[in-house]
DNA sequence: TCCCTGTCTGTAAACGTTTGCATCCCTGGG
DNA sequence: CCCAGGGATGCAAACGTTTACAGACAGGGA
């Protein structure tokens, strides 16, 4: 009986119950759909008062793309894949601040992914098809294992930059870590001290930590620099966290002839150190110095002589290389930032 | 010359380069496509013959759904919107893990957005509508001033969980924060002590914080329990910072007669304070007992006694709620968490 | 034998965009 | 006066699914 299409029942009907779509705007300001979404998209070839006339009307009518069927029909998802270890911890949270910030600027969604356990991780790499194929580009948070079989780019077949370590086939925004961990360690042979011990941070779950690694070497690099033995009894676990950090101590101090200073791979775990040494009784720096890597919020409050990370800032720099990527710019051979020393309290001349 | 239809002529080239589409299964294992997308969403009225050869056929062309195309023709996104204030803090990082943790099992994408300045909170307003059509739920953490003109089930026209603040119009995941506070500082007022420090959080930018107020409720309750008075001299504020705390603690020490003992809003604030507290040379808890509130990480490595606030479990228990709202189920009335006290060591009886 | 019911499958129309191509009109140069 | 060139627009075909609807077929009761 009622033969009319779809379309004409809407005119007809006072007001559509769902959102207006192009077609809809076309309609009303007397164009062709492809010529709205010309106009809406800023695309050239749209007479100056055509367009102006489409804007009008998407206004009037609360016109807002539809996310779905734009991506579909354009191919690109308007969306980038944060991958990261996990985000109660203060790096990944840290950076995802400044990554967020620019994304959302650029108009982009950020999908996030954890791979907090090793389950985490089999089912990352098992899905990592269909992750890839949601994004058009991808940030890896610190301590993604390299290699993984091939080059990033050719993993994840869309752009890559890695925050926090180095990748092969990926650009990548992180610090020096050993020439960062040597300059700690000098500043505390600069002090004087002969005996340094160093808290290090394991790998997560199995996989090895090239951070901690190249840190072990800066230590290294600075022990020798300064012609002091390498002792192995003032090393000890301090498993990245802070009651990790205070219970290495307790073992240095153990050791035949305990340190005069520590050095910590991180805050979390200087702070540990710093809370059982007060524990113990030890003036910091009077008997013990510390140092710890990252800058973490609250070293400063602490007083914490620490290597500064500038992590968000090292975000927005790795979110901006990721939209040019996708731009069709050139990968940018890695970046390397700079980690300057924070000298506040806890470090001083040996005693 | 060629009139082969783009299907056919896929068939004649050796290997399609682009990822295989449901009509491809569909042609290889000699069903329909609609057939395939039955049997591959495990709809019922399939052979169960026909329904393993579509998977087998799937699995040996490496098929994986086209997630936009998905979408746009069921109108689900799979996606749950999470707004927070900021990431780089603890309280929301922390949700943040737990929530995506049960996101992401079950198959749903997480988009952030962050409200950190007044002009994201501007942006995000303007951007809402857009914001909803992305998501098939959304997740409040933590301060998002209610009201906003209306019942967030309104605004957001989706299923709406609030974790960490009450919420008009939307189910709630948060703690009594008067009741919390008045056991921490009862905890005090068990231990003897009469003149006790107040520090506390403002609200973010211009906005209250319904949370402060609360919170300095139950201070005063406890406060009147005991039958101490409430002394305005006593409170200071320490702007939810480390640093903050121990401006706080200065101020409060130049009362005409000091606390000796403090709460804080937060742990961060109590670490300043306990900092502060030591560099002065006061003992904890012989000279002041000191309280937070959070259970931050960094609190029991620093043997700090506080409320503990089990953040990751609440964002679990939020996002498992969204997905039954999405599910259809009603809306459960408000959850109120349990915030135990978790007492360590920098408190003790009133000197 | 016929009809009805239920299970399985296929056809085709959405879903709301983007975009290659064709068309039209207008302007300026020969 | 004709024609090339280019700007503005429209037409219609993608994009890869989902899903309402219609057939086909088999089995069972009348």
């Amino acid at each position: 009986m009622d033969g009319l299409d779809p379309a004409d029942r809407m005119t007809d009907t006072e007001a559509a119950p769902s959102r207006p779509t192009i077609k809809d705007i076309a309609r009303v300001a007397g164009v062709s759909v492809a010529t709205v979404s010309r106009a809406l998209r800023d695309l050239p070839n749209v007479a100056p008062e055509t367009r102006s006339r489409v804007a009008e009307v998407a206004a009037e009518l609360q016109y807002e793309v539809h996310p779905q069927a734009s991506r579909l029909a354009s191919g690109r998802t308007w969306t980038i894949g944060l991958v990261a270890p996990q985000f109660g911890t203060w790096f990944p949270s840290r950076a995802l601040g400044g990554i967020n910030s620019v994304f959302a600027k650029a108009g982009y969604d950020l999908l996030v992914s954890m791979m907090a356990t090793p389950q985490d991780r089999r089912h990352f790499l098992q899905e990592a098809r269909s992750f890839c194929r949601r994004v058009d580009g991808v940030v890896l948070i610190d301590t993604f294992v390299s290699a993984e079989g091939g080059s990033a780019d050719a993993f994840f077949d869309r752009p890559v930059v890695a925050v926090g370590e180095r990748l092969a086939g990926a650009s990548s925004i992180a610090i020096d870590n050993r020439l960062a961990a040597r300059r700690a360690v000098e500043h505390l042979t600069g002090l004087g001290h002969e005996r340094i011990g160093l808290v290090v941070g394991p790998g997560l779950a199995d996989l090895p930590a090239p951070v901690s690694e190249q840190r072990r070497l800066g230590y290294e690099d600075a022990m020798g620099a300064a012609g002091l033995p390498v002792d192995t009894r003032l090393t000890a676990d301090g498993e990245w966290t802070a009651s990790g950090g205070g219970a290495a101590l307790r073992r240095l101090l153990d050791a035949p002839s305990p340190p005069t200073a520590v050095f910590c791979m991180s805050d979390e775990m200087a702070f540990g150190v710093l809370r059982t040494a007060a524990g113990l009784g030890l003036a910091v720096p009077g008997d013990l110095s510390v140092i710890g890597f990252d800058d973490h919020d609250l070293a400063a409050a602490m007083g914490l002589t620490t290597m500064r990370q500038a992590v968000d800032e090292m975000g927005v720099r790795a979110a901006a290389t990721v939209l040019a990527l996708i731009d069709g710019e050139e990968p940018v051979s890695d970046i390397t930032w700079d980690v300057p020393l924070m000298v506040r309290e806890t470090t001083g001349p040996a005693g």
